[in-house]
DNA sequence: TAATTTAACTTGTATTTACAAGTAAACTAT
DNA sequence: ATAGTTTACTTGTAAATACAAGTTAAATTA
């Protein structure tokens, strides 16, 4: 059984800001409400409210200037935690689809695996997952996931193709993603890559490696991302 | 003349943290002094030690851990404000240089520029820069550098060979840089990027573009960086 | 001895209060 | 009309306080 447990109210309020900028309610340029306003409007204090709009500037939706307010931020498409921007235009609202190459099976972990894992992770196993990921029906993203086996009851049953992994495992097993490392390489593509990709072979592509941490300490999530660069790139605040 | 202004003690005691993090004062896996401690060591309120310690863990410095501590993050050798990371090993120690390719010089913008400039930008027109970072005399970084001529008296004048650019715009100008956006990409190397990078031509390279904030908010730095990810890594924390 | 409970720590969330400092528009004196 | 000043906003910094909740190890109990 799972405790739902009551949000906190800086996290409430951060949820819905956010909401309201991704669905454009607030525009790029546009002035969030002060503070005070905040604080009047639902209820909270200056130091709660403070936490919700310091924890949106962390992670980039909005800027502040003192003596003028907090200024909202261009926010680009996201793909899992990846942004996505077009070289010549914004992506904007295009269509976005994933297929699966290789369902979630359990098995063990590669013997050269990317990170160093623990004992219980390499005790437990790992699932193993790729999946290609469209943009504008153009393949982007060819991607390779591996979770630990960790708590995670029945999941090479479940329904991949049109729910996120993140979805799923916030939604059935309410683990979400922390934060986490990640090295950057650009290589040349595969045979393997080139054929997901549409690419010709030893043409530059991007390869991520990351570990993700999450509200689990003991549960990592990791992924090696290759990315077709050539009409979109990949974009990041920091 | 500069105003100095006075430090804020949350500021204070953050960059002390940092400073003993990146000296190896506390260790990766080691835990800080608990926030009450740090009250008492440095005589501030647990309010202003914790804005300390959050800023560390945004950075990606610290985690913290309800009812255990703030653990110290293993952080990865900057360049600039990058980080790179040894595919086998960690860069660790290794010897950084920096030469410059084309000195600074006071030019126009470039006609068909990455970013999209401000007006007050256009006009002042741009100190433009070429530098290669080596690492472990192996050329690592080709770098271009434009930032917009505002309020950067006898910039071109100054000695950019040995102090890194951030250190000079820090200490002269009181310029510190805030956040950006950035753009990542793979791309073959071209007749000049594998000139300076030793690399052959054709081989992948990453591309990084950068907009970089400032204190001051008409200010913007701007790079384009080429990278030889064949050793090592670009490293980051999301 | 082994399992359980308790106590003493840790960080997380939240309120209240106060003043400092930056911004912009309204106001005032020239 | 314009330059300078005031004023009313904004966010920034900082204190004191309280309780919730997660972690760990010592103390207690079966």
């Amino acid at each position: 059984m799972v405790t739902p447990k009551s949000i906190p109210q800086y996290k409430r309020l951060y949820e819905i800001l956010r909401k309201h900028i991704s669905d454009g309610v607030y525009m790029e340029g546009d002035l969030l409400p002060s503070e005070n306003e905040l604080c009047k409007l639902y209820g909270m204090t200056r130091p709660t409210v403070r936490q919700s709009l310091s924890t949106l500037a962390n992670e980039g939706y909005i800027k502040k200037r003192q003596g003028k307010g907090s200024i909202v931020n261009h926010f680009p498409r996201e793909i899992g935690i990846l942004s996505v921007s077009g070289t010549t235009s914004a992506v904007g609202d295009r269509k976005l689809k994933t297929m699966i190459i290789a369902k979630p099976v359990l098995m063990q972990w590669p013997a050269d695996f990317m990170f160093t894992l623990t004992e219980l992770e390499k005790e437990s196993g790992c699932i193993y997952m790729e999946r290609v990921r469209f943009l504008d029906d153009v393949p982007i993203f060819y991607d390779i996931s591996y979770i630990a086996n960790i708590n995670l009851p029945r999941i090479t049953a479940r329904q991949f193709e049109n729910r996120s992994l993140f979805q799923i495992l916030r939604d059935s097993y309410r683990i979400e993603i922390k934060g986490g490392d990640q090295r950057i390489k650009a290589i040349p593509a595969t045979a393997k890559i080139s054929r997901y990709l549409h690419l010709k072979r030893e043409q530059p592509v991007l390869h991520l490696e990351r570990k993700m941490e999450t509200n689990n300490p003991d549960l990592f999530l990791y992924s090696s991302i290759f990315c077709n660069t050539e009409k979109y790139s990949i974009f990041g605040r920091f």
